[in-house]
Order: C-alpha cells, then sequence, then structure tokens
DNA sequence: TACTTTGTATACCGAGTGGTATAATACCCG
DNA sequence: CGGGTATTATACCACTCGGTATACAAAGTA
C-alpha cells in the first residue's frame, strides 16, 4: 500500500503552499503525514525531489489541457477564454496548489524553489506565445508582440485567479468574459 | 558610526531579493557585511525586524511619490502614466528591492514575510483604488470596478517590470505609453 | 576624572535542519 | 513454505538556525 505516497503529498503541498517551501521542514511534513523520515525519502529522495512531485503531478495534466485550448482556429477571443477556463479550473479544483506555483514562480531567480518551476512556466509561455504568435496573421497590429502578449495575459490572468483566491473577486461564467475583454480592448469599452 | 547599518540593510535586501528570506539566514548577512551577530540584533533586533527596516527604507519614500501620483486632475492617461513612471523608477534604482517586494507579496498568505509586506500593499492598493473611483466621474463605464482596476492594472505593470528586470522589455519611453495604452485599450488596437 | 551610552566581538544556547545507517516488518512470487 | 522486495520505524549524524549573556572599547558628558 503506498497510501502514505499521496498523504504525504498532500500535506507536503498544503503545508508549502500556507507557509512557503524553505520555511517548512520535513519534519513537519511527515509528522502531518503520520508517518516517519524514511518514509518522505523513500518515496522522494529529498525535500526536493518532494517538490518536484508536486509540481508534476499537478502541472503536467494541467498542460495538456493548456496545450488544448491554445490551439488556434481564427478565433482569437474563443481561445484567450478557453484558456482563461482551464486556468481558472485548475485554481479551483486545487487552490493550495494555485497559490504554491505562483509564489514560487515569483520567488527569487537564484532561489531552488524557482528554478525547480522555471521549466513548468517556460513550457507554458511557449503555448501563450505560438497562440498569439498564429494569432497575428489575423491581426496584423499585433505583429512583434507575441512574447510581451503572452505575458501580460498570464499576469492578468494570475491577477484575476489570486483575486479571486483572497476572496475580493466572485467566480462566475461572466468573469473569464470580463477579463477576456478588459484584455482585448481596455477598460474604456 | 552607524556605517554597520547600512551595510547591512544593503547586504541584507541584496541576500533576500537574490535568495528569498526564509532561505538567509543572519548569519550569512553578517558574514557578507562583515560584522558579527551581535552588531545585527543591535541595530534591528531581529531577522524580522531587519526586514521591516528594509522595507521601509524603500518603500516610505515610494509611496510619498505615489501619492503624488495617483491625485486625479481629470486626465486619467496621465495619471497611469505618472504610476507607470513611479514604479519603473522604483525598479531602476533599486531593481532588488522590487524583486523582494513582489516576491514577498506573492508568498503565502500565513508567512511572515508576507505578514510584513501586507500594509503596504494594502495601502498602495487604496491609492491606485482611489485614483479609479474618482475618474468614474468622468468615466461612467468603470463604475463598481475601481478595485479590480487597481489590481490589473497594477499586476500589468508589474508583469511589464518583472519582464524589463529579466531582460525581456528593453526599457524606453515609449514603453510607459504602450503599457497605459495596452491597458487603457487593449490588444486590439 | 568618573559615569553612562553606544557599538562591537567572543563564545555560547537549545532547537531544528536535511539526510541516513540499520533493522524490522509485510508483502508478493516461486 | 521460503526468498526476495518494498515499505516503514528507531536512532542517529553533522550542521545550521535565530538569538543572547558577557565583556570590552570608544566616545560623549558631568
Amino acid at each position: 500500500m503506498s497510501d502514505n505516497r499521496e498523504i504525504l503529498l498532500r500535506c507536503a503541498l498544503d503545508l508549502f503552499s500556507a507557509r512557503g517551501y524553505d520555511a517548512v521542514g520535513v519534519q513537519e511534513i511527515v509528522a502531518a503525514a503520520g508517518v516517519t523520515k524514511p518514509t518522505l525519502y523513500h518515496y522522494f529522495g529529498s525535500k526536493r525531489g518532494m517538490l518536484e512531485v508536486v509540481l508534476d503531478t499537478h502541472f503536467l495534466p494541467f498542460e495538456r489541457r493548456l496545450a488544448g485550448a491554445t490551439t488556434y482556429t481564427g478565433d482569437l477571443t474563443l481561445s484567450l477564454r478557453r484558456v482563461a477556463e482551464a486556468f481558472f479550473r485548475l485554481a479551483q479544483s486545487t487552490p493550495a496548489f494555485y497559490r504554491l506555483h505562483v509564489a514560487l514562480y515569483l520567488s527569487p531567480p537564484e532561489s531552488e524553489p524557482r528554478q525547480i518551476v522555471s521549466p513548468f512556466y517556460a513550457r507554458q509561455h511557449l503555448l501563450l506565445a505560438t497562440l498569439f504568435e498564429l494569432a497575428t496573421a489575423d491581426h496584423g497590429n499585433m505583429r512583434g508582440r507575441h512574447a510581451r502578449y503572452a505575458l501580460t495575459w498570464r499576469g492578468m490572468v494570475d491577477s484575476y485567479v489570486m483575486a479571486m483566491l483572497d476572496g475580493y473577486l466572485a467566480y462566475s461564467e461572466g468573469m473569464i468574459f470580463d477579463l477576456v475583454h478588459q484584455f482585448s480592448h481596455g477598460i474604456y469599452s
């Protein structure tokens, strides 16, 4: 029975997301999971390895969904809506993981956690950038800005998601509309 | 001679921003500063106190500038430009501090560092939200959205600033124009 | 000159860190 | 049943953590 593996993963995610990767010790994780250290090291090899598995478990399925959402069909608005939906679904199914990965991504560049998430973010950025690049065929004014749009789009989605997780915004169908609309047409319309 | 105080502050900022508050020990800070621990504890009382002073020294002057930039004169575009300028100037004068405060703000809600920055962000959010609220007098369509606009505006500014600090965007006069334009009118115009 | 205040170093504290050597248990497969 | 394999616990490692008691030196102040 490798039940303990899943329990450990859940406890690690909760603790990391609540108090930060560096601030949480392995002692604390195994205590929360009701096991002892060798169990953790048996499954994950190291504290770092544990974080890597946490990221894999949640990000890999998400990236498959994101890849589906970023296929360009000639309707950029539709794609953006699907992308936003993918992010919101991730946030709603596992809020703790969303908090964690955002915190990790914006942690210092030389820090260990940041180096672990970076490849995931790079892949996701590529998906978004490709979407905007393909869309320039139909929206000439966007030419040469696909990287920046990928960056700011993700930034705005994360702003919305974090505001929702912090209780400043209530989730609704219309929220994704508003988000896409604000990104597409700005605040004046 | 309280030279050592300033040296300690500089070293702490550099280390915190490079590797994270939790990952850096006081030992390391005093070693970098070329002093010993009692010196640090003489000036700052604790590691936490040290972070608080770092935030005060950089954020308080910034907030005064931000307060000036957020006074609404009937021209929202002008205000947004001035706000963006304030953030960019902060990022260019002390990039390490900008990285640090962004990382702190997005670190887990229950973590110590996050609780230390939160009041600063709350004040700054209030300044931005007030600007958007006053602007609704001239832009009725924005009514009831001032909090969200404050959130997303700050998010977009930070996206641009971080992209600049990471070398993905080169700073120029026109960049602030583009930033304000994207926020105001979206990506389609 | 005598006293206080400020600043700094030596040396130390208990607690906790990530990680492991060893061994016992439990399981599946022959 | 018997032998390997997977899983788990006890007990420990060297090291670092944030923080401090004590003492000493310099400088202002009476």
